[in-house]
DNA sequence: CCGCAGCCCCCCCAGTTCTGGGGGGCTGTC
DNA sequence: GACAGCCCCCCAGAACTGGGGGGGCTGCGG
């Protein structure tokens, strides 16, 4: 639909997506047209991988922690991801950090103004600079089941270049997160999805309410019905989910989506 | 930039929200731009507050349990609203089930055409067809800290009127659901104290084994500590988050993405 | 019409687990 | 030296588990 020259490359990317077949499809497809938006490079993170989708990952080498990163894609400098992941700098990063409660775009320019950053994430942005990683912006993706992602992306000229270039295609760069987000949860296996059960209402309500920190006596009390109804239908869903207790069913049924508490 | 005649009620919208000071404000701006789209109507629903930020909310009128439902936006059949509040459809609603698990919109038809709906689910959407609430898709807008909000618009003519409006407009939507979102963000006043809490390794320990179904004294042999200890620590998780039981604690902190299990 | 399945409701009980208090003590680090 | 994190212990009462046993209603296929 209506598009604008301009919005050629990002619309077609967004289509061409669909029918990735792999992350490193979808990295050279997200290079060349963010190149094309005028931005060096960039770096996809999984921060926080969905509840219940099956994400590669993996023990960066010489990590120190054990700390596992999530699969991600990169152009940014390979000196810098290096250090980066063998420093267990994820945790420190102060945009992925700022990332977890954004919800718009922000320039790092911003982050690195705070004057409430410590010692060490201040040490990361100036590291990242010293690297060549400079002018940036990150992208914020709110996933569905918790899951969390980050595009961000960096420019290569001046400073002036990259406002210019960031905020023309600001709405463009919201877009293009969101659909690789949704590429790469197409990608992965969704995990035991195979086990969908249905849930009676009855069942789903009891679950709800545990999941709210009701006793079986309270739902009840709520439900109008006996407390030993209430542990019935609890131990049914409890058969039925495959867990081993009420509590685990409640866990459970929230991860997959039965309820919403 | 780059304004097409058809988006430029999308970005004036966009741009006015900025200057939104009241929620009824954003309301009225919304309902005006998604006519303008070709959609009688909308519901823009928080389904799940975010942590750290105060948004209103009320217990309905004729509610049987004291749900407590959070501020919301809708031009929807009064009638309807009334209803849908009045019996906690909100726990029910297979739409508000389908937006916690899914990124991109989604059509109502989709969720109507699922054979794995249970009867209470099917109500809902026939209820809601016969109070003239019938052609409708769902933007889920995953915010940060946890939050989680539904816009919801509905079309007044024949499927097909809806169904080319919507794929028109389909991208405009999602922008205009994320702004909206932001907006109100923007107007809650936030909360720090109510916010994030620090779990230690431990504590996160237990939870996670917790979620998984082991009871206390399995999670001390796996974690070659004492049941008593388990204990101790869910109880000072449990404290932390404010909630009722280890069990509810482990609901919280998987919802909030403090653990992955 | 009957049987059978699915859903919903109620009851019992011995044994297990958790709750919500309390009391310690040992390491580190700021 | 204070404080955070971790670890261990005790107890009475509440809550849950995992079995079992009943019903009743609806809707479907034979």
């Amino acid at each position: 639909m209506s598009p604008l020259p301009s919005e050629n490359s990002v619309e077609s990317y967004v289509e061409a997506l669909s029918g990735a077949r792999s992350t490193a499809e979808i990295g050279a497809k997200l290079e060349s047209v963010l190149k094309g938006m005028g931005f060096k490079s960039f770096a996809y993170v999984h921060v926080r991988p969905p509840l219940g989708k099956k994400l590669r990952s993996f023990v960066p080498p010489g990590s120190r922690s054990g700390n596992q990163v999530h699969e991600f894609l990169s152009t940014l400098p390979g000196p810098w991801v290096d250090h980066y992941l063998s420093q267990d700098y994820g945790d420190l990063d102060p945009t992925l950090q700022a990332a977890v409660s954004r919800l718009m775009p922000f320039q790092w320019r911003e982050i690195g103004v705070r004057n409430d950053l410590s010692n060490g994430q201040r040490k990361v942005l100036n590291e990242a600079r010293d690297h060549g990683v400079k002018d940036g912006a990150t992208i914020p993706i709110h996933g569905p089941d918790s899951g969390l992602s980050t595009l961000s992306i960096v420019g290569g000229g001046g400073e002036r270049e990259f406002q210019d270039a960031y905020q023309r295609s600001y709405r463009d760069l919201v877009w293009l997160a969101i659909n690789t987000h949704e590429a790469f949860l197409n990608l992965a296996e969704s995990a035991p999805d195979l086990g969908r059960v249905r849930l009676t209402d009855r069942e789903r309500d009891c679950l709800v309410w545990t999941a709210r920190g009701k006793t079986a006596w309270e739902v009840g009390q709520i439900l109008s019905i006996s407390e030993e109804t209430v542990l019935f239908h609890l131990k049914n869903v409890t058969r039925k989910l495959g867990v081993f207790s009420k509590h685990h069913a409640v866990v459970k049924a929230v991860i997959q989506g039965y309820i919403v508490p």
